[in-house]
DNA sequence: CGCGACGTTGATTTGCCTCAACGATTGTGG
DNA sequence: CCACAATCGTTGAGGCAAATCAACGTCGCG
């Protein structure tokens, strides 16, 4: 499992193997079943998920009760609610599987020891967190810049398989509209 | 200048002060006037700015030629085209002074070599780009929680000085709407 | 087999945009 | 320091994208 892991850090930054080594001792391998809950939102957030196999959804419950995906997170994506796990605060997210998921999981508390023993991981977390948030910058040009069935169109277009992974309430709360419109924008899309 | 970063760096970390005086070396101290471009939209993008005093905004030219503001940032924030400067490729986002600003530059490759001499910081950006991206969570949520008027009222309430800092016309564009309705909605708003 | 979750369809409503025209304010050159 | 232009903000009329609501297929699972 934590191969998985070791190679997505060599994917950016090269690291001593024998202090990769001591990687696995820190984490916890995990499955979830379909809609498992990982973490539940007022829970306070103290691991963080790197997902081996399988597919979550970050989401929080709306004033009007319906679930709001914030987030997709899949094979080699990491996926907690960072600003509660920074802080050891209360979650103001969820996190569910949407299929059956492998993770693996660390505590912040054995983060801080792993850090300790090799910081050169810090490089690691650097560039992932940059290359995320580069990411949150074009998602945000996206929504700005498409309408609904734009943003729906550009989707299909660049996840054509990540679109049969998941139900289409999800895809179409994720994508910030009804399910009812994502029927429309279907029927119109296959003509 | 270099004391407002070392400070900065300080509220996320403690490292060695001897290290910190080589900072001041590697980063160029810039003063941009009132609407100067900081970085220009397919340049190549190989800085990011630290800003000390001033504001600047994150946009893009969108295809009707309005240009779509996606972020500001003002005292002690980060700013840059990070996929581009992650990349070194062409940046898709332009950055320009909101008012007379001050940064602290830094290219690629100055970083890429001071992070050889003082790995220490990777922890800073680390904990930096982590609060960024988890800040950037929160604001998907907004967008996905409010209506335009709600996101103008929550954004005025939490940050009623800055609302004097900027044009309304960019303010409008980051919360997503047009000046025109950003109009109907203060006109309300004075009841 | 039957129930509940999921998807579809159509009628109606609305939040927000577009366009156009008009004040107000700022800045700039003569 | 004023005149004029350009930028910025406001107002209103009309229109459209997308939501809401309600009702009805359909599929998978216990």
């Amino acid at each position: 499992m934590i191969e998985h892991l070791i190679a997505h850090i060599g994917k950016f930054c090269t690291i001593d193997p024998d202090k990769l080594n001591l990687l696995e001792a820190f984490f916890e391998h995990r499955i979830y079943k379909k809609k498992e809950l990982l973490l539940t939102e007022g829970d306070r957030c103290h691991e963080k998920f790197f997902v081996v196999k399988g597919c979550v959804h970050l989401f929080y419950l709306r004033q009007n009760g319906m679930e709001q995906t914030v987030d997709f997170a899949i094979e080699n994506w990491w996926v907690s609610d960072f600003m509660a796990f920074q802080h050891s605060t209360a979650a103001q997210f969820s996190i569910r599987a949407v299929e059956k998921t492998e993770v693996l999981c660390i505590t912040a508390e054995h983060q801080r020891k792993l850090l300790k023993e090799v910081p050169e991981l810090n490089e690691y977390f650097h560039l992932l967190f940059q290359k995320a948030y580069a990411a949150a910058q074009m998602r945000f040009r996206f929504l700005y810049e498409f309408s609904k069935e734009e943003l729906y169109r550009h989707f299909s277009q660049h996840f054509p398989d990540f679109m049969q992974r998941v139900p289409q309430y999800l895809l179409a709360s994720y994508l910030g509209f009804t399910p009812e419109y994502l029927s429309e924008i279907r029927k119109k899309y296959l003509s």
